[in-house]
DNA sequence: ACCCACCAAAGTGTATACAATTTTCGAAAC
DNA sequence: GTTTCGAAAATTGTATACACTTTGGTGGGT
């Protein structure tokens, strides 16, 4: 079964509703979208369907898709799931890091660097969150991989919407404390940064959000 | 949106995948389907479009659905992956659980005991995974708790084609010991029992599979 | 002014039609 | 006997058609 078309909407959509051009609980009109995609309604129902299973999108019986708002109490059930994995994951893949692991994970901290500079907080974003998918896939474990992109994605509408370019700056110092930690092989360190640096990211959400 | 009756056939099919009345790796031909439920192809295609993205359906573009045929490698990445939620969620279950809590678990426990006695495979694989979504559940982390069943939905095909009655009565006499330390309040030894639990579970599988 | 019945417009849910691709199978070539 | 080629059949991918539900507004009654 071919999905490349449904996958380029479900990019596109994904790309609008995570920068923000589509406001949570907005209306997705099925016609509406086929003709700014120039497609039949067919491939937007394929689309607001795998949507609605990543939870970026809420479909409600006879009446429609909506861009998702996820809850505060949502939210925070995301972060302690994030929790349980990351802690163990960052311990798993301190034991077994190598330089060239450590490298590739370096250039990425490059990266993230780069965009909070720029100040593009599409960009920023989606590598800021890059980076906890980045230490699952560098310790072999791609189901966590994917697990956690879905988590992360999941948030991600209200981590844009809520975290300002100091928030993002201290987010980047923080992986580069962890990656300094990993280097130096002290998994009670990277546990701690890790632990702290989630808090951080949590707090920085359930501070400002009160008004959905 | 309407997907009651996409979901009945999801369920259906997720039924007989379970089961083992379909076997891994065969083909799922849309019209053959659609007439057996009796409704068109598209609520067949929108159900094979939903267990792709549960793994327990592959699709090959042009090609067509199958039933899934995980790997023992994705199999060892997904108990890695329950091993960092579970350790965890029995450690802080351990620290906020009700006496009534406590019961509601072995109400559950007696469900299990009777399906193993019943020799009833579809419906003791399927307690036997909803124990640990129970916790998650209990837990109040709904999060979490959909998670595990996706994760553990998605092994039960091996799980189910590799678990021997001698397995299951293993696992159940192993909740059963769990819930106890659970209700002893000794959280170091709810961590330790589940995860000789997990171990037990993955390595009755890992053990016996080789010829796919 | 307010409320309710009702009708038209819009939108969703399912089936069907048609184009494009893959599979099947038999006959020809070696 | 095996391989290769090609056309028919079967199957998937996308668009469209149509029935049913929701939405929004209009007019008559109170």
């Amino acid at each position: 079964m071919d999905n490349s078309t449904t996958d380029l909407i479900v990019q596109s959509l994904t790309k609008a509703i995570v920068e923000h051009r589509l406001e949570p609980g907005s209306k997705l009109a099925e016609q509406k979208l086929a003709d700014h995609f120039g497609v039949s309604r067919t491939l937007i129902r394929q689309a607001l369907f795998r949507m609605s299973q990543n939870r970026l999108v809420r479909m409600e019986p006879s009446r429609g898709a909506f861009v998702a708002s996820p809850s505060v109490e949502e939210a925070k059930q995301v972060f302690a799931v994030r929790r349980m994995l990351e802690l163990e994951m960052a311990v798993q893949f301190t034991r077994s890091a190598t330089p060239q692991k450590i490298k590739t994970l370096k250039a990425h901290l490059a990266r993230e660097a780069a965009a909070v500079d720029a100040h593009d907080a599409a960009t920023r974003t989606e590598l800021l969150g890059d980076f906890h998918v980045r230490i699952a896939e560098l310790l072999g474990n791609f189901v966590l991989a994917e697990l956690l992109r879905e988590l992360i994605s999941r948030c991600a509408l209200i981590t844009l919407m809520y975290q300002s370019t100091q928030d993002a700056e201290c987010s980047t110092n923080e992986h580069n404390a962890i990656v300094a930690a990993i280097e130096s092989k002290d998994e009670a360190l990277v546990k701690q940064l890790m632990a702290h640096h989630l808090d951080d990211v949590e707090r920085s959400l359930t501070f400002t959000s009160h008004n959905w």
